[in-house]
DNA sequence: GTCAGGACTAGCCGATCGGACAGTTATCGT
DNA sequence: ACGATAACTGTCCGATCGGCTAGTCCTGAC
């Protein structure tokens, strides 16, 4: 009776980043997610043509954003670099905590989400360490960078019972503590 | 022709928590841990009952290193409590590494390690961070320890070419910075 | 010599998973 | 009215996994 045109992709879409962040991408199955929304496995695969595609449809938006992030940073170095990189990851961290959390819990697992336009993780994480460390070399640096980095990481991931500007606030100003950045 | 007596055992925990790491709990079944040692599935299961006992195993000494870590700490307060907790967690994550990185990347998969000894996890981590805290119910506070905690764990797991004596004063200068212990 | 038991293995089983396929119903342009 | 196409489903399949069972082989005690 087609319960409604199209909605049920997008239903399948939220189901799945919903148990993906659970119990993981391996932990679900595929009859999950469609017992989740109470369609047929057959009518999820028909949406989706595999069980990657879904996982990439729902990392997409978050990889453009980082991919954004990182060119905004390109050109900047020092204390400007660190700052926008805290300030901007802090933003993309709360604003796709599920999807981030999503993509690090299953790192391995995914390993080859070829070019479905998932920019390769490790290349960002290296772009953000390299302009929070302000470009700086350093031993001291490049370790505060991705403690700093990991920081605010996982405290977004976390579900802490606070709003998320108060996070931001709070998340920005320990990591530019952390990477030593405190004078105006 | 039995190899050797008894070695067996131990390098097949060796191979478990290679490959656990690397591949994950899930992304590692037990053939592929008997392949790796050259030793028949039958005879991995032998030695342990069941794949979650080998994993519990593996896991054990990481974990009362963390209660006797706890238990040091629990008498303390103030900024004395963030500087033990903060040298001490650096310690533990340095000496455990892949077994700390296992733990936190199959949370999820785990849920269920009864009674094996293995201390609850959220309680050591709900504990670490209230003394990171300096046991301040502060917003900021919790949000200061939350990132410390996250940063020396991950900065541990990630393979950096530093020697870990480098690492471990990078990281705890760094930790107390982000914690805003930095005056004597 | 023999025999009890530890160490180890080949082979199988039930469950589960991702995916393929044929078929059914609904919608729509003509 | 009628085909074409989209939306959806029931069912089956091959692969894989954890784990069990029925053995084999070796060694050391007596």
């Amino acid at each position: 009776m087609a319960r409604s045109s199209s909605g049920l992709r997008e239903r399948l879409l939220a189901s799945a980043l919903r148990l993906f962040v659970q119990h993981g991408y391996r932990g679900t199955s595929l009859a999950d997610i469609a017992a989740d929304v109470g369609c047929s496995k057959a009518s999820l695969l028909y949406h989706f043509s595999n069980k990657k595609m879904l996982l990439a449809e729902l990392l997409l938006p978050a990889s453009w954003e980082a991919s954004k992030l990182i060119a905004r940073l390109e050109h900047l170095d020092g204390r400007a670099a660190a700052v926008a990189a805290t300030g901007g990851f802090a933003d993309l961290s709360l604003r796709f905590r599920r999807e981030i959390k999503l993509l690090f819990d299953n790192l391995g697992d995914l390993a080859s989400l070829p070019e479905l336009g998932v920019e390769g993780v490790e290349d960002i994480g290296e772009q953000l360490i390299d302009a929070m460390a302000g470009r700086s070399a350093e031993p001291d640096a490049r370790v505060a960078a991705l403690m700093a980095l990991s920081g605010i990481f996982l405290t977004s991931a976390a579900e802490l019972p606070y709003d998320d500007e108060t996070l931001r606030e709070a998340m920005t100003a320990a990591a530019l503590r952390t990477l030593g950045r405190t004078g105006a």
